[in-house]
DNA sequence: TTCCTTGCAAATCGTTTGCATAATG
DNA sequence: CATTATGCAAACGATTTGCAAGGAA
């Protein structure tokens, strides 16, 4: 399943990477609808899943039913809004990952290797209106 | 909205407490329908739903889209095997839990509350067949 | 020409909901 | 009696899939 060049998978990487509020697959398909008026929700579907697969984007599950894609796929967690629902970036470097991995792979008696992480709290900008 | 006691409720809570798997709905219903042929899913799904609510059972959401429930509610983490698909609770002491809010909470411009935290990686079991 | 990809629509699947009936307080 | 809970089936919503047609290598 060698893979080939395809214009609309191309747009939908190219939209993921100009959000950081992390879409959901509809909203990705409403967007990129406006610059490619014929594709269909499937394609949008089948290629975020295969991008996500590839390792080329994040897919992120926040708990709310709804898969958000994340074109950043460095290493770094994600805070989920109780309030306005957002999902936003969370800057720290990698140390408190890779401590709480350690710390549980100590005694474990399989193999631990990663850990996914959800904040949840109130954003900044929710905050700052209270 | 008093509560009011039911039998299905108590069935199924008792169900999820003699079992440390994390079942799913599904998984809740088949078990329980033996006990209590009548049952219906709609019933099982309504009930998991208002204890998970009432914070009597823990909604985990591991990532394979399916909703598993813990009758622990004490903060643990869980590891989700890569091989198997299984759940299983992580002993852990809780400093971890707080050191990680604590480090994100530094410099966040909202408030952290807490985090959702799964593990992700080989189970004893898949671990020794190996 | 090969076979990956698309658009479309139908199908899946976990979960929720409306409604008439049954059980609880 | 007032209200909550149930069983059943239909409805939902996000995602997947089958298929014939289109596009890339």
């Amino acid at each position: 399943m060698a893979l080939k060049y395809s214009r609309q998978r191309q747009v939908i990487k190219d939209f993921l990477m100009t959000r950081k509020d992390h879409p959901t697959a509809d909203v990705v398909y409403m967007n990129v609808k406006r610059e490619y008026p014929n594709i269909s929700l499937g394609t949008v579907y089948r290629n975020l899943s295969l991008l996500a697969n590839l390792g080329e984007i994040q897919r992120l599950q926040v708990g709310d039913g709804i898969d958000h894609f994340d074109a950043d796929t460095s290493r770094h967690y994600h805070v989920v809004c109780t309030k306005c629902g957002s999902v936003t970036d969370l800057a720290m470097d990698s140390t408190p990952y890779d401590e709480l991995t350690n710390t549980v792979n100590a005694d474990f008696e399989g193999i631990i290797e990663g850990h996914v992480t959800y904040f949840y709290g109130i954003c900044g900008n929710c905050h700052k209106k209270l």
